[in-house]
DNA sequence: CATAATATTTAGTCTCGCCTAAACATCACG
DNA sequence: CGTGATGTTTAGGCGAGACTAAATATTATG
């Protein structure tokens, strides 16, 4: 009952599941046990026993068969984690040469390693920047973020422009497909048409027209083309 | 008896007792229990728990209580840290401004993180170096490593110019102690002086001169100074 | 050469974080 | 409203890697 005061180093472990646990809030519904083992890739007796421990320590509340909910603690540590990933990919691919596709699993490794100082220098090298390479915003070093609500490809209305904000996958092989239509964040096109029942979409950018298949292109977010001044091209 | 034919990725730990036992065989002799727990602030029989793990693996060979020496697996493995660790260091200190004394222990964590391809990306950013910002040879990608042989100060000869080629701490208060001084990798100096009984030395460097205590003294290794259009100054 | 000092290993535990098998809850549906 | 599908937890175990206490080997010394 005891809240933990301190929160020593956290352990790797600790951090993914963190992690883990803050993307799936994102839906507005507590982590459930499976889907948290599903993302990490464990067994559920194992996030099940995890849980009970991140509870002890404060932070996370779990109500038996409910799912998991970040506590004010457990959200300010996942959300430093989210930071070091996103401002690691950026840097990586701003000064490294790496591509969107490759800085994730680099990411993953790293951002388990670095300091609080190494994470803000590189981030004043980078300008402070409030996006990644995949259009997913960086926390604030104080925590704060700009939860930006984007339309998924598929959900844009025929003969609309609109301007890709943000791609929302970590396989690389999607992820190179994507660049090869030149779909990146910073592109705007228009959405030519759609065909019915789920079916694929015909989008044009610039010169070019290309056919998407609608599960991927549910990874692709836009906003009106008006908003095209307010994006970053990298 | 049997090798094992693969390693798999080698834990933290393994790494750990890897790179130790390489530095303290570079002394000639295999490493003793009780160096390697001390370098890595370690109970002796977690050591000698570890060294029989190595042993299995052969990554090391073992005779009990005359200590351990690295396979050639083993020392290949070592040496892949030694430059994952001086890469790093020598990329932080040049573009993201770490000074010398504050690299160590970023590395030291960063160094189980990073990937094969990232290391070699950071050493064509800094145009491959052979040493690091202390002045200690960095391995080859392929193994290969310059290790020369430099006199500690204490044993220069008096009114001898020299210059420093290495500095062998990685305590950070000696560390910013010598950079007060100038007392850094290129650095040119004339030994003035050496009192008796492993006295102080007092050294002449352009304008100014310096006393050193002998101990600190022996963490820097110089060369005649006729080698110095051979040393980088970074 | 015996004995003390020092170095090393063995024995026995502990914690963390994972696993499988089995028990138990919850929910949707006939 | 019972019954099966699905999701979650409990029970029991395991390996890595650390620890302390105690036993044993080596080295140094009188």
């Amino acid at each position: 009952m005891a809240a933990a005061l301190i929160q020593e180093p956290l352990t790797r472990s600790v951090e993914d599941y963190l992690k883990a646990i803050y993307h799936l809030s994102l839906k507005g519904e507590p982590a459930g046990t499976n889907d948290i083992a599903h993302l990490l890739e464990l067994s559920p007796p194992s996030v099940s026993g995890m849980i009970k421990r991140l509870a002890e320590q404060g932070l996370l509340t779990h109500a038996p068969y409910r799912g998991a909910e970040l506590t004010a603690d457990g959200r300010r540590l996942a959300l430093r984690m989210v930071r070091r990933h996103r401002i690691i990919e950026a840097y990586l691919v701003q000064f490294l040469a790496y591509d969107w596709d490759t800085v994730h699993e680099e990411a993953e490794r790293l951002e388990h390693a670095v300091s609080d100082a190494l994470i803000e220098r590189m981030a004043t090298a980078l300008g402070d920047p409030r996006v990644d390479p995949h259009g997913d915003p960086i926390p604030g070093a104080d925590g704060s973020i700009d939860e930006l609500v984007f339309v998924p490809l598929p959900e844009v209305k025929t003969d609309s422009r609109v301007v890709i904000r943000r791609v929302e996958t970590s396989q690389p092989e999607r992820l190179r497909y994507l660049a090869t239509l030149g779909l990146k964040p910073g592109t705007v096109l228009t959405v030519v048409q759609q065909q019915p029942f789920n079916g694929p979409i015909t989008i044009r950018s610039g010169a070019q027209e290309h056919v998407i298949g609608a599960e991927l292109a549910m990874s692709v977010l836009c906003s009106p083309a008006e908003d095209e001044n307010r994006v970053r091209h990298p």
